[in-house]
DNA sequence: TGTCTATCGTCAGTCTTGCTGACGATCAGC
DNA sequence: GCTGATCGTCAGCAAGACTGACGATAGACA
């Protein structure tokens, strides 16, 4: 991705909500991997330790679910994170199809230090829109989804 | 794609910036993609349209970058339009390393079109938030893509 | 009990999107 | 008129996500 063009001031670009949320994207995504960079994970891994992190174990499949990812692209993130020694595979008991994942004590450590540093990088992110601003925004954009994807 | 997990209350999901732009993002695609398909063009191709169409002619390269796009992305994306017989290339007379590239007279009643067709669904995205937030959303979505991206 | 269908995890293949690196044509400075 | 930069193009590569298929297992039902 390349930085958006010179500002201009009432824009056929910055009219677009594609272009804004696009854009906005692209560059909360750049200070995310700055920001992860010291522990090795990207923003999706992070965020798949933090649902295994949340509750009691869930299954591959249930993990996605709530992520929102393909199940087949579970598999190749919960495989990095295997390997990485983050997070445990494990057959259920009470259902044989069900791969059981887990965090492992290097997995829950490396959530802990790690989500410290998406939150400071997302207060960061958001400063220029100062406090209440930011606080609203993120209430907005979660009604976004919630009621967008209802209808 | 797929859908976003059940909503919970606060949320170790929705509290992630990354996680609710992406998600809104993908949404707003799928609508858009929906509300163009009629006029076969993509968000993308529309947003070239847009920025081709909005004052005097400009090379290849100027629009990529007003854009925020790589220029060899921008070669393909000129390509199918070109194709399709929206836009012109010709040499600039000036500097003839350069591909001006201009709307045909269909590519102007397309752009006419389907910018009406693209209010029309990003009106209905925002709804959800009431004609006052939502207006509030946009402009805290500038300011992030302008403020930020000049620090 | 045995059969039939659905679910889960996995893998291979594919598509999209964007980038990198190289090339020829052209320009601008000297 | 050289020399180094710029522009458009193309081929190749990498990441991300999806599709379709497969084997293993589970659950329903006769």
């Amino acid at each position: 991705m390349v930085e958006p063009g010179e500002r201009v001031g009432a824009d056929v670009l910055t009219d677009r909500l594609g272009y804004l949320l696009k854009h906005v994207q692209a560059r909360l995504a750049e200070e995310s991997a700055r920001a992860l960079e010291p522990f090795g994970v990207s923003g999706r891994e992070l965020a798949v330790l933090a649902v295994l992190g949340e509750s009691r174990p869930i299954s591959q499949l249930e993990g996605a679910g709530r992520l929102g990812v393909d199940r087949t692209t579970m598999v190749g993130l919960v495989d990095r994170l295997e390997r990485r020694g983050l997070v445990e595979r494990r057959r259920s008991e009470q259902d044989r199809r069900k791969n059981v994942v887990a965090l492992t004590p290097d997995g829950e450590d490396l959530l802990r230090r790690a989500e410290e540093a998406r939150r400071r990088m997302e207060r960061a992110f958001l400063e220029p829109l100062g406090d209440a601003e930011a606080e609203r925004f993120v209430r907005l954009l979660r009604l976004l989804l919630n009621d967008g994807g209802s209808r």
